[in-house]
DNA sequence: TTATATACAAACATGCATGTATGTAAATAG
DNA sequence: CTATTTACATACATGCATGTTTGTATATAA
């Protein structure tokens, strides 16, 4: 056989991590097979092993790719320059609004993402190995409330919200109205329900905060 | 073999599903053989067979166990006397914060309806026949909403929030709300970040409505 | 009372997925 | 230019889960 330069064999690679998130998506993480895998992306059994120690350690690496850039984009968004009062949204809640609009418009607009974020969610199994997973979800939600909370004390500071309720609670408000719109956005596959809706959804949301 | 008579033979149907049940939890529904299920139920995969066709079969089974008998509450105390002004609970917002509390509390107060809820969200794929779950799942949302309308419809008419956002807003947004923090909830089996504090997220939640 | 259906256990047949080991041709390092 | 990796394909070994079939003792219906 012809072997490949190392760019060639990086090409392979993502192609077995893209075949895998279409086959994932279709069957199911444990239904599919390395083996259908492999065919799909074109290679045998073998360069799949080669590239990946098992089918867990390709989830991970699909997982990786989506989920990473979108928790460094987080802190740009909601975080970056919120102090200086110059930059362009100087509004802390519309700021907190953009967050989350960019979050559904990350899954709109990349399929990559989309099919991740559908394949987390409905089409694999958090058990053995991979609960360590859930676990990282987990505490990735806790820093999404912190920076969250930054920015509602904020806008508690410019007097745009009511004082009654701390940043806290506002943030953990936000972040489960946040949590289940992506789960619901996720699994509207006919995109009747909440996807065409997602902007209402979240203008609505942060409006019935506003005084 | 000792033939069982009716009652004991649903007996060990129950208690079939109850071993599923378990080791669903553990080992995540496709990780789990029948003959698992049967050596922890104390029967032989026979049995099983018996009783359900196969797996998926058996996982349906154990899912109506739970969810039917709750969509039936939820009727119960989001509206039933809805209207009626003799009802103890007049207070439509208290009515949707003790819906809220209750279902929660199904899940605290129940071991099976845990589990079950925990197989469901992070132990098994929703794939192939069983992707008609999560149209079930959807379906189900949507009469949460209209219920949860209903009840905020009533609030509006008796002036207790902020006539800015209609019935149907406020609904979908505490219908996120409500689906974000079953979510967290269940995720959270230690406990420390969602499911020691969800009656005051509740509370929050509706008390930020009031005017 | 007898025939039949029930409630399983046990045995059988099959396939598929996994992991590993081996082969190999070409890229790359020195 | 040669030795050694690299990047796979191929072959091999193994096991386990599934579904079906058969056997059987007894509850139950008639």
């Amino acid at each position: 056989m012809v072997r490949k330069t190392k760019q060639e064999a990086e090409q392979t690679r993502q192609c077995i991590i893209n075949a895998a998130r279409q086959v994932f998506v279709d069957k199911g993480v444990s239904k599919t097979s390395l083996e259908e895998i492999a065919r799909y992306a074109g290679v045998t059994r073998g360069a799949v092993y080669w590239h990946f120690t098992n089918k867990s350690d390709l989830l991970h690496a699909m997982r990786d790719q989506v989920v990473l850039p979108l928790i460094d984009r987080m802190d740009d968004e909601l975080l970056l320059n919120l102090d200086k009062e110059q930059n362009p949204n100087k509004d802390p809640l519309t700021r907190i609004e953009n967050f989350l609009l960019c979050s559904i418009e990350a899954l709109s607009d990349h399929q990559e993402t989309r099919q991740t974020y559908e394949i987390m969610m409905t089409k694999c199994e958090y058990v053995g190995e991979f609960e360590k997973v859930m676990q990282q979800i987990m505490s990735n939600c806790s820093s999404i409330v912190d920076k969250l909370e930054q920015a509602y004390a904020k806008a508690l500071k410019k007097q745009l919200i009511k004082p009654t309720l701390t940043a806290a609670q506002y943030a953990q408000d936000t972040h489960l109205f946040f949590s289940g719109l992506l789960h619901m956005w996720v699994k509207d596959t006919d995109g009747n329900r909440y996807r065409n809706q997602a902007q209402t959804l979240i203008h609505t949301h942060i409006e019935m905060r506003r005084k």
